[in-house]
DNA sequence: CATCAAATGTTATGTTGTAACATCGGGCCG
DNA sequence: CGGCCCGATGTTACAACATAACATTTGATG
């Protein structure tokens, strides 16, 4: 796979149907509950707990939904490539593109929690090689960088 | 820094020595409570949470201690570079090398829970860079790969 | 319609992490 | 000595994150 490419961000109703394809294309149906849960996640600006997103679809809805409920399909969104988890900060974030498989890279700011991603399958490589090389397999590398952003340092 | 260099492990009374002079050099203390929580991380072969530690502590003191307190301690550990946090695995290990500063890379077994690390300031360095050219700073990053050990593997 | 499996709801509980305040003990100064 | 301060630890309570076990609903299918 190349080092770079060029994504545009899709938003809305563009990255959720990106969302319901992908899931489809796995096998798993697209229901209104799991629909709700992706709104949920892909409105939040920056990485959501599961209990943020119950509440967030709470009130969506005007009912009670568990955490518990939603952490099964954050599972399966994560499992999926729509969602994938920030270890560092045991959030969640909508992956804009479903149909993409990268190892990625979270920037974490400790100061506003903002978070970006970078992708760079040189360095994802390089850490991948190395553990391969430690007789690791199959890996799943966790890269994150916490922080500052540019935003919150003067 | 050099890309490499060599380690023996310290074990035992060096290591805990090791940790002791770090620690005071730091300018805080090394109290018996500290020596005791030190003592319960390196005790384990693999990554502890802070709840196995003061499970530790207490069996080994005849006494309660809290998770609490614990905490208190990894926590200035952790920024005495006396031990580590696996921020995918919500557990601590000791630092071979408490007066050595690096970034670490972790290897967590799915399976076992072992954890290995490897230091490689070559990729280190790389997400480093990538995460200051995003406009950050400063910057820890955290890198793990979970995946499956070589002694798991069949 | 009957049945079955997948999805979701519900309740309970386990694990991880923090907050707030009390107590202890050692150094320091009058 | 006695009083004071401060860092470390103890204690209690609670918040946040995560999973287990089982009940109920829903929708596809024969």
């Amino acid at each position: 796979m190349a080092a770079h490419h060029h994504h545009h961000e899709p938003k809305g109703k563009a990255l959720t149907h990106a969302a319901q394809t992908t899931l489809e294309k796995a096998g798993e149906q697209w229901t209104s509950m799991r629909a709700s849960v992706f709104e949920a996640l892909a409105g939040f600006d920056k990485p959501a707990s599961a209990y943020d997103i119950a509440e967030a679809v709470s009130k969506a809805e005007d009912r009670r939904v568990a955490a518990n409920s939603v952490y099964r399909i954050l599972d399966l969104f994560v499992s999926a490539n729509l969602a994938r988890r920030v270890e560092s900060s045991n959030a969640y974030v909508a992956n804009a593109h479903p149909d993409c498989l990268h190892d990625c890279i979270f920037l974490v700011c400790d100061k506003c929690g903002q978070t970006t991603h970078i992708d760079d399958d040189r360095i994802t490589g390089t850490v991948r090689h190395a553990a391969e090389a430690a007789g690791f397999s199959p890996v799943r590398p966790v890269i994150e960088v916490r922080g500052t952003c540019a935003d919150c340092e003067e």
